[in-house]
RNA sequence: UGGGGCGUAGCCAAGUGGUAAGGCAGCGGAUUUUGAUUCCGCCAUUCCCUGGUUCGAAUCCAGGCGCCCCAGCCA
């Protein structure tokens, strides 16, 4: 058998990856199982990225195997849907779970026999007390609580009543299965907690066969166990529940006895990763799906043009701690703009136009000039962009009384444009308001490509597109990642006719993979990274801006064009 | 006078008794066909506080302070 190859020791590395390597180094495990137990009541956010790449991650680094397992426990908040969606956003991430596809319900006979084994072993008790009932004698946090008056009630009884359960018996809420432990444990968790209440809803799976259905916590060690999950990793909010976790698997007779690690959830600035947030935005309208490109699922990064190896760095970038915390949302747009900036094809394009005339190009002339599509990636090739006698320009790249370090266009100032020539402002049009509608410019056609044969240089290079050629939509801006409240609006034009947009659009944004839809992004020239949202009308393209430039951008012309 | 966690820079995060890694952000400077990218440099005499142990403490001990989680038949 080859010798299983794990990877050096490295220095950061994280406390699980820790416990992973010295267990293998004892002997402790010959070999490491770990899981991705998401419950399919949802989609996957970016904080589900970071349990998703700890596990896989691990499995990969240190030879082991990792399981995509449902925590489908549930039936009354739980869909297909939501499976499917975390199906293919874990394999959109770059993970696969091979053959190792799991759900807690394919141990549902199990666990009814071993919550058997408990009630026999006199552990368990059938409960008839409400809800209420029960969650006044639960106690308080200070307060010890008090024993059930059915907690010593026959194995007979409760094997009796527990069988009844299970067929149907009993209405909802009207009886559960608790494990007997200690109703004045400083943990409430281990007050009597429920293993299994009556739930007649229709399961995804099951259907309707189970009438009763085990807790979280029957269900979660047990089924690590079964898969013989050597490292069960979870979020903090759990540890309390470890305890509990170990009174079943060692009290039970199960296959294995897996041990729970807790790190911290992640936390991201502008943003929230909370599922019941989520589902809300979703449920109430807020936002167009789980996939809008204002959320911060995967879905929604998708469709905004993150791709997936950006969201792998940003996780491996953040750490792995037991320390609450908040991430900066800049952290991710860094590994984004990282990512994007050696793959994303460029193209030019201008929100706010000003209209550009070069006075001394003949009318009705044009020239197709080259153009490279990726200055990070030699092999993207290159495309022709069709210069013309009217031209548009960004309106913040104009400025008709420009401070002293202002390098773009102003009266008597030359510029580069782009992949072109230079040219030089020599009059303005302005309406009767005395707004500046249009810029005056003279081109010197030496310079066709952006450099002057007799050396002389310009500051400032400015991106452009050609007024009649351009594709001019009204488009809605998403502000850097998560932050804009409501979005921008603003006129923009390409760099593309309708074909070459088309050609765009079959070149770069085709789904990532066949079996979804996502998009994916394009970098404008000075302006950030865009993918087009699915929802564009006709005549209307919606970009979503990931990443900005501009931000900077517009920083330093606040600065008063300080370099 | 419940239980469980956690406190290292603006934000993450290594460090586990030998004199504070790294990343993001920020700040300088160089290069640049976009003020981006790239490159180079700077950025904690100090690790929540106070005592103690020690030649030596972010690391060990004691006592404080602060923050997070738990009272679902959710996960």
């Amino acid at each position: 058998m080859a010798e299983i190859e794990t990877k050096e020791r490295e220095a950061g590395e994280d406390f699980v990856r820790d416990i992973v390597r010295a267990d293998l180094a004892s002997g402790r495990h010959k070999a490491i199982v770990t899981r991705f137990p998401p419950e399919p009541n949802g989609y996957l956010h970016i904080g589900h990225a970071k349990s998703i790449c700890l596990n896989f991650g691990i499995a990969e680094e240190f030879g082991g195997v990792c399981a995509l397992r449902f925590d489908d426990t549930n039936p009354a908040k739980e869909e297909q849907e939501y499976i499917d969606a975390i199906m293919r956003d874990v394999r959109w991430l770059g993970f696969d779970w091979g053959e190792r596809l799991r759900h807690a319900s394919d141990y549902f006979e199990q666990l009814y026999a071993w919550a058997q084994h408990l009630i026999r072993a006199g552990k368990a008790y059938v409960d008839d007390q409400s809800q209420e009932e029960m969650r006044a004698a639960r106690g308080t946090l200070t307060e010890p609580g008090r024993n059930s008056p059915f907690r010593e009630r026959s194995v007979d009884e409760n094997l009796d009543l527990f069988a009844r359960m299970r067929a149907g018996e009993y209405p909802d809420g009207t009886r559960v299965l608790r494990a007997k432990i200690d109703m004045a444990s400083g943990n409430i968790n281990l007050r009597d907690p429920v293993m299994y209440r009556i739930i007649n809803a229709p399961h995804p799976r099951t259907g309707t066969t189970w009438k009763i259905y085990p807790s979280y916590d029957f269900a979660h060690g047990q089924s690590d166990a079964i898969e013989h999950v050597t490292h069960s990793l979870c979020t903090l909010e759990f540890a309390d529940h470890r305890p509990l976790y170990d009174w079943f698997v060692t009290n039970l007779p199960v296959p294995a006895v897996p041990h729970q690690y807790e790190f911290a959830r992640l936390n991201l600035t502008h943003t929230v990763l909370s599922k019941r947030v989520l589902t809300e935005l979703v449920r109430g309208g807020y936002v167009t799906g789980w996939d809008d490109p204002r959320m911060p699922t995967i879905a929604g990064l998708r469709r905004r043009g993150v791709p997936p190896e950006a969201i792998r760095d940003f996780v491996k970038r953040i750490g792995l701690a037991r320390a609450d915390s908040i991430v900066d949302v800049g952290v991710l747009e860094f590994a984004i703009r990282e990512a994007l900036n050696k793959t994303a094809p460029r193209r030019m394009a201008v929100l706010r136009p000003l209209k550009v005339i070069i006075d001394n190009w003949p009318e009705g002339q044009s020239d197709d000039l080259d153009a490279v599509n990726n200055p990070e990636d030699a092999t993207a090739g290159s495309r022709k962009v069709r210069f013309g006698r009217e031209l548009w320009i960004e309106r913040d790249d104009f400025m008709e009384n420009p401070p002293k370090k202002f390098f773009r266009l102003a009266p008597g100032q030359e510029v580069r444009l782009r992949y072109a020539y230079f040219v030089k402002c020599v009059s303005v049009d302005r309406d009767a308001a005395g707004n500046i509608v249009a810029v005056h410019c003279t081109y010197d056609p030496a310079t066709r490509g952006g450099d002057a044969p007799d050396g002389r240089k310009v500051k400032g290079t400015i991106h452009w597109v050609n007024a009649a050629e351009a594709v001019t939509a009204e488009v809605r801006l998403i502000n850097a990642l998560f932050r804009s409240a409501a979005p921008d609006t603003a006129n923009f034009a390409a760099d593309l006719n309708p074909d070459s947009w088309e050609r765009l659009t079959d070149a770069k944004l085709e789904p990532a993979t066949a079996a979804d839809n996502s998009d994916a992004a394009v970098q404008f020239e000075r302006l950030g990274y865009f993918c087009r949202d699915r929802d564009s009308s006709p005549g209307q393209l919606v970009f979503n801006r990931t990443v900005g430039l501009r931000d900077t951008f517009a920083k330093a012309l606040a600065e008063g064009g300080k370099t």
